[in-house]
DNA sequence: TTGGGTTACCACGACC
DNA sequence: GGTCGTGGTAACCCAA
């Protein structure tokens, strides 16, 4: 192969390269998107931890929620922390 | 307001995380495309931590990258590691 | 000075850097130490992620605890989350 | 087992609890003083970024770190980089 | 048993 | 001085 550099594909490589840099660019601006409604939400006076454990929770089935749940409610029990 | 929950404004709070969870959803999709990719290249024989390293390297200026490397190889150097 | 290497005191640095290599080393001590502990927790049958809540509620003050617990719970009523 | 509470044998949990506290109470100490080390260097004028490059180096062989790099520099020539 | 993915944590730097 | 955002690090889990 005429491209070859020390015996690496320089063209295969270079194209994966910028595959990798233009998804880095889509998911930078994303997480500017993210940023801008956070700050909103904030400047509306909304707790953002809140907010984050929120998502969290809602990432789960409930389910597995309450599965959780319930353990960490005998291990507070356990401790006498309830 | 007619849809205040406890002092909180239901409507906006939701509002502000679906806007988020499709944000992360989107997120999602890109770092899954960039897996594939990564995936491609490895199975081309291509060395993941290599290309992870020219990632990084060119996000940098040129002008940063050469003053951190010289700092570095003065270090180095001091060491006796060069 | 006469340790001087291209304008960096090399017996300062490598002293820092020793001290460093040295704090890191006992770092890892601990953090196998961990690792063991939880390791014999998880055999005996209990849930690490629940334990790993706990050790988080135990760090907070009763006061943020309760502040923070009060302000998810709004959050979720106002979602019908509750 | 009179200790037992949901079926959960408390005075295991507790002590599991107990000991992962200490455990991170000690790593705090360590990580303060890592803190201090670094001000401390900082303060010479010393750069910590090139320094935590150093202690990454120095905790590779210096084989596997030979071949890292013979890799990256066939990548940076492939790609004209270098 | 090892490697990869996900996740959480922590220290650093910047900004206010 | 304290807070925010970010990057890097490491631990846990799973799958092969």
């Amino acid at each position: 192969m005429a491209n070859d550099v020390g015996g690496v594909a320089a063209d295969k490589l270079r194209t994966f390269i910028e595959r990798l840099e233009r998804l880095a660019e889509e998911k930078k601006g994303i997480s500017d998107d993210e940023k801008d409604v956070k700050a909103e939400a904030k400047g509306e006076g909304f707790d953002l931890k809140a907010i984050s454990i929120i998502l969290k929770l809602r990432k789960k089935s409930p389910e597995e929620r309450s599965e959780e749940e319930s353990v960490l409610a005998v291990y507070l029990a356990a401790l006498g922390m309830d």
